[in-house]
DNA sequence: TTGCTATTACGACAAATGTCGTATATATTT
DNA sequence: AAATATATACGACATTTGTCGTAATAGCAA
């Protein structure tokens, strides 16, 4: 099957058109641009090996392309989440969620949020 | 300041050492050997790159060396789950846990300890 | 028609990563 | 002493990643 696993670069490009697909290259730059500092043509570049991996998909617009992902939001953090997991808590998911919580640089506003969710999820117990 | 973020193979060996310290390269190798098929002057190198770098200490022992991690498990571990939110989740702890908690990868029992442990936090509350 | 602008295509390159072979040094055994 | 075993040191190499320059193409403007 496939590896499915974005490098750093290319999550920046996902995140984006995760948010609101599609969109151009230069969309796409303009973006970027905002944090940091770099060339056109190294974020076509980027675009177009994502392309040619399977990650996104395009269209020509006129004269210019429409980008799309090609893996869902879900389906791909799943996977990264899974590999950091194992690779950086040695596999351990819940010795990760300690460190979120004890975190520092999680907000306030994060850790309530994330108890929330755990709260809704104590009721609606649905698992086996 | 630095950076202090181990690639894949480099925490593979923090994992082992920070698990039991000191260790030689013989033992780390060892164990290593035992999930996948890599040459001993492999291991050796990255360990001597990580060293360079500051990731890891040793001290002479006999004919050979025994390695100490630099920087602790949740130092460490705190600022690669920073990086990997960030690029991930676009920043979204929140979004990471539910993702954690949807994910059919994730144990009953890693659930079961990560509810706990969010239990354990609602009562003992001492942050602001 | 000629030239400017917007886009894509493509090749090159440096740095990082993981891999290993070979050389070297030192100690142990025969 | 010579051979063997155990470690380290070091250089080389393929791959991946991110970076960009330059060329080609096509449409619009002068």
């Amino acid at each position: 099957m496939e590896k499915i696993t974005p490098t750093g670069a290319e999550l920046e490009i996902l995140n984006i058109l995760w948010q609101k697909e599609p969109l151009t290259v230069k969309e796409i730059h303009e973006r970027i641009c905002k944090n940091k500092d770099v060339g056109y043509t190294t974020t076509l570049k980027i675009m177009q090996k994502m392309t040619a991996k399977g990650l996104l998909n395009r269209k020509l617009n006129g004269k210019s392309h429409l980008y799309f992902s090609n893996y869902n939001k879900e389906e791909t953090r799943g996977r990264l989440l899974e590999r950091f997991v194992d690779s950086a808590f040695a596999g351990s998911a819940s010795s990760l969620v300690m460190q979120l919580l004890g975190n520092k640089k999680t907000s306030k506003a994060e850790l309530d949020e994330i108890k929330q969710i755990i709260s809704q999820m104590e009721n609606n117990d649905s698992k086996d």
